[in-house]
DNA sequence: CCCTGATTCGC
DNA sequence: GCGAATCAGG
């Protein structure tokens, strides 16, 4: 098998939606999960949380989150003007900060001055460093205010797809209607039989003809074609 | 042992 | 470019 373009963008489709490899493989065919994971490298698709690399994401952050103050401004040794450095050291301004605004972490920011309780118009003076790009930087210990949750949406029923809307699904059977499937699993139409079971059988009348056939005589039985290979195997 | 994804490396 | 072999965590 061949990556033609078609196969190509069921593979990028299916790596989108989070399919794992094996599965995009059993659904394309022909390729093995590695050939998918292989390709998909290749194409350079987003990888995935991989249970390997999942193990160095415990360090790798922590680094990342303390290495930013250090680099955000220029190394010492490399300026060589002592004067731009205390430039920016001294560049401190006083930023007003509305006593409304959430606190910062209980533990930080010993600078904000604590405001007497019912005095909603204290507004509190914090010192802030402007960093070499212009932003203004966090105080030692001071937290991003927390993004506040989003509103709680009313969760509505989803509507069956047209397709399916009078169809008899999985979540529709019970012990009295038929569960015959039609159709396939995964495919938009996959429904079941839904008519009425034959009491003490899982599917209908029409079905249970289907399913089960009246044993022939053992002379009028076929015997079954050799299989290919050794047969099941047993363990 | 099964699964997973990432990477390597011969083709 | 391809994918089997291999690695390594869950």
């Amino acid at each position: 098998m061949s990556w033609t373009d078609e196969r190509i963008d069921r593979l990028k489709a299916m790596w989108a939606e989070g399919k794992t490899a094996s599965a995009i493989a059993d659904e394309l065919g022909g390729v093995s999960r590695n050939a998918v994971i292989g390709k998909a490298h290749r194409l350079g698709l987003d990888s995935r949380p991989s249970p390997v690399k999942a193990g160095e994401d415990k360090a790798a952050p922590a680094a990342a989150a303390a290495a930013p103050a250090a680099e955000a401004r220029p190394a010492p040794s490399k300026v060589k003007d002592k004067a731009a450095i205390t430039a920016i050291l001294e560049s401190a301004v006083p930023v007003v900060e509305p006593k409304s605004a959430p606190a910062p972490a209980p533990s930080a920011a010993p600078a904000a001055a604590p405001a007497k309780p019912g005095d909603s118009t204290t507004t509190t003076l914090v010192y802030r460093s402007i960093g070499p790009g212009g932003f203004v930087r966090q105080g030692p210990g001071e937290q991003q205010a927390p993004i506040p949750p989003a509103p709680p949406r009313r969760l509505v029923p989803a509507k069956p797809s047209p397709e399916i809307a009078d169809k008899t699904s999985l979540l529709e059977l019970n012990d009295r209607i038929c569960k015959w499937p039609l159709g396939h699993p995964g495919e938009p139409d996959f429904h079941f039989c839904g008519q009425q079971a034959n009491p003490g059988y899982p599917y209908c009348v029409q079905h249970c003809g289907v399913a089960y056939q009246a044993q022939l005589p053992r002379r009028d039985r076929r015997p079954p074609p050799p299989l290919p290979y050794g047969g099941p195997r047993v363990r």
